[in-house]
DNA sequence: ATGAACCCTGTAGCATACTACAGTGACGGG
DNA sequence: CCCGTCACTGTAGTATGCTACAGGGTTCAT
């Protein structure tokens, strides 16, 4: 039965799944590990989601999508302001994020014109066994 | 013995993890999943090494650490220019590619502004269950 | 010519991040 | 009130990307 006190803007775990483009099943993992904060049941112990975890959902596929690891999810998860923490120590953390998230984009941009020279240098070759992508990334 | 064949800059597998900063075991298993060509060797089976093959451990580097795994790696390795593809082809693949590359820009951009606005709001919040982060993230 | 430091080939194990049941109970539209 | 669809808990299995031996041969500076 559907607990009353429940929001009823709630959902379950299936619709979750298919607002966010994830499994069940990985949205159960998460929770195991502890990347999402464990969920309101119903007295049958259904869980209950709403609009915020799927925000931390989508959140979370996209920095997984980068590269970071659940665990380095976790941290930047947990850069919330938090009695336990000091603002200047939340600031410090959140800048040094900042910083690795500027090294990726100038990284990046690099693949990227290593790429668009690719493009541009395939008319003039045609034969062989270099790899022009390899090149332009030296040269850029 | 070392073979008189092999170019005289050519270097071990050990000088090239050094050089990389993967580890040899590494190097060898990117050899047996086909992501490095196969290693020239000498007389008594020891592979050796050159400048390209530098370059190609760094770009796989670089790219991993942007969340391509090694297949996807393999697929960019492979936009060379070779007889067997046409220009236009080339091109088409790498055009796509570059596709892609903007919207991951696009993405950290995004992740970097919640994380700006997470400082700046920080003097703003100080106590409770809210995560800025998230919050931010949905803002920007 | 000897020994520390290197390299070889297996093969097995590990961490991360899921994925797939099996067996069981809950919900809700007709 | 039935039954198709959904949910639950466990546990085991998979894919990817390494990592760590064991047991052996090679190199080269001294």
């Amino acid at each position: 039965m559907k607990d009353p006190t429940l929001k009823n803007n709630s959902f379950t775990i299936g619709r979750l799944a298919r607002a966010s483009g994830l499994s069940i099943e990985t949205i159960r993992y998460y929770e195991r590990i502890e990347l999402l904060p464990y969920a309101r049941r119903n007295a049958s112990g259904y869980r209950y989601y709403d609009e915020d975890d799927l925000h931390r959902l989508h959140f979370i596929s996209l920095a997984k999508r980068h590269g970071f690891s659940l665990n380095e999810i976790r941290e930047l998860l947990e850069l919330r302001v938090d009695p336990q923490r000091t603002c200047e120590d939340v600031r410090r953390h959140a800048r040094q994020k900042v910083e690795e998230i500027n090294v990726k984009i100038g990284e990046l941009e690099r693949m990227r014109r290593a790429l668009q020279q690719l493009m541009d240098s395939c008319a003039a070759k045609d034969g062989g066994g270099e790899c022009p992508i390899l090149e332009a990334f030296e040269r850029g």
